[in-house]
Order: structure tokens, then C-alpha cells, then sequence
DNA sequence: CTGAATCCTATGCGATACTG
DNA sequence: CAGTATCGCATAGGATTCAG
């Protein structure tokens, strides 16, 4: 059974339960990391430890409000921890938790298959604007 | 060397291209399906063509217009094909793509980890909470 | 240095009504 | 059946300023 035909097994599933937004685990994951910043956070401290600003530089266009909501919300998550110097100035340090090391396999995956059909994209993309 | 470690170093690399939105697949392809709807409609089509209303069916909280909007992206992009039966009234299939087939493994994974990790997310969030 | 608070704009997205 | 067109709100998220 290929990844194709395992994968409409479980959407069928889903279905069946209503694909609820509180109860679907794949539906709450993308209410998570389904946004502009969560997936390139996690993949900035995929490398290791990092400081706040060093995150503000690792990714040029983040706000630094978003840069902060996007780490609570990943916090609270439970896939990154944050730990704080007392010191003046204040030095926060930003890494992956256990939980949040184990993401970085399947994301992995996906940037993978980016990196290997980027091409392909653009290709179909410039394609379609041929025929319009 | 484990996926965290690859997926820093790929990290870097990106981060030393400047992170381009145009150029670097990983920031596109997170434009692209970062959305609320684009991924579920592709898990949707794995299990083989669905018309237009059996697709609206499948996803009971999406509204017809993201519906349209999402699947002709889907489409530009080369991940979806759609065919249209001149009948009366008119019959629209949609399918996956090779492409888009190919997509399946990469976004499974991601949907496994769903799966496993979403009770210590939840768990962790419930933490949160208390201790707040 | 690391945020919190406030303000403001762009737009994602649903609701509704209409068409071939 | 499979859309298109228009309206309108709720929210994402940038810019800026203040604070510990």
C-alpha cells in the first residue's frame, strides 16, 4: 500500500469523525504550524540553540512582534523552551524540546520534496500562465 | 547524522541564500499550502478523483468560494488536474497529479507525527495553561 | 537585549445571491 | 452541478513606541 492510497485511508477516517478542528490531530497541527513562521522557526533551531535576536537575523523578514507570538505559541506547544539569564542586559535562549526535535524528521520530508519538485512548480506554474 | 542535525544545516544554507521568498523552494512551497485548506483537500484527493460537491462534502467547514479559489491553485501549481465533462449539467473531477501523488509520502509523514505526538501537544498546553 | 502595548492596514475567508 | 461576483467582517501581521 503506497503512501497515495494510505493516506485516503486516514482522510476517510477523519470524515468519519467529522473532521472536528478540537478533536482531528492533523486539523489542529495545521492550525498550528500552518502559518508563515512555526515550520522556518523550527527548522532555524533545528541547528541548535539560539538567541532572540540571533532568530530575529536568522529569518531577515519577521516582525519582532511575530517572531515572539510564533515562540510563545510554540512554547505552549511544547516543541520549544525558552530559558532565561537573569542578567542585564536580560539573554534569552530559545531550543527545540525532545517533543520538538521529533518534528524535525517529517519536516525534513517535506522541505525534501520542495527542494527536489521546486522546478517541477515552477514549471507547471509558468505553464498555466502561458495558457491564460 | 539525525534529521535535526540535516535540517540545520540545510538551514544555514537557505539563510545564506538570503531565505528569497521567489527563490527559496521551502518559503514557497510554505506560501503555497500554508493555508487552512490546501493540504486536507490533497489528503482528500489521495484516496482517488472526487467531483466538486463530493470534495464540499468531504470538507464540511470550507466554503465553496476557498474551495474554488484553493483546488485552482492547486492546479496552477501542478499538483491537482481537473477535468470537465461537457454534460448537462456540467460534471467537474478533480485528481491528483503524479506531482501531487508524489507529494503524499512527504505530507504523510506529517500526518503520522500528528498522530502520535498530539497528546503530549495537548498535554503540554494544558501545562501551559495551569501554570499561567 | 528582550520583549509588551498600541495602532493601523491588508486580506483571508465566509455569506449570500446570481449564472450557464 | 459547478462555479462567479460582490460584500463585509475578523484577524493576521507590520510599524512604532515604551519598558525592565
Amino acid at each position: 500500500m503506497d503512501a497515495c492510497t494510505t493516506l485516503g485511508a486516514k482522510f476517510e477516517d477523519w470524515q468519519a469523525l467529522g473532521l472536528d478542528e478540537e478533536r482531528c490531530p492533523v486539523r489542529n497541527l495545521l492550525d498550528q504550524i500552518g502559518d508563515r513562521w512555526s515550520m522556518l522557526l523550527l527548522a532555524a533551531l533545528a541547528g541548535g540553540p539560539k538567541r532572540f535576536s540571533a532568530l530575529a537575523r536568522a529569518v531577515p523578514d519577521i516582525s519582532k512582534r511575530m517572531l515572539t507570538q510564533t515562540l510563545r505559541m510554540l512554547e505552549v506547544s511544547g516543541l520549544v523552551h525558552r530559558d532565561v539569564q537573569p542578567t542585564v542586559p536580560p539573554s534569552v535562549t530559545y531550543s527545540l524540546t525532545p517533543l520538538g526535535r521529533s518534528f524535525a524528521g517529517p519536516l525534513l520530508g517535506l522541505v525534501d520534496w520542495a527542494e527536489t519538485h521546486f522546478a517541477a512548480v515552477v514549471e507547471a506554474r509558468a505553464q498555466a500562465k502561458k495558457a491564460a
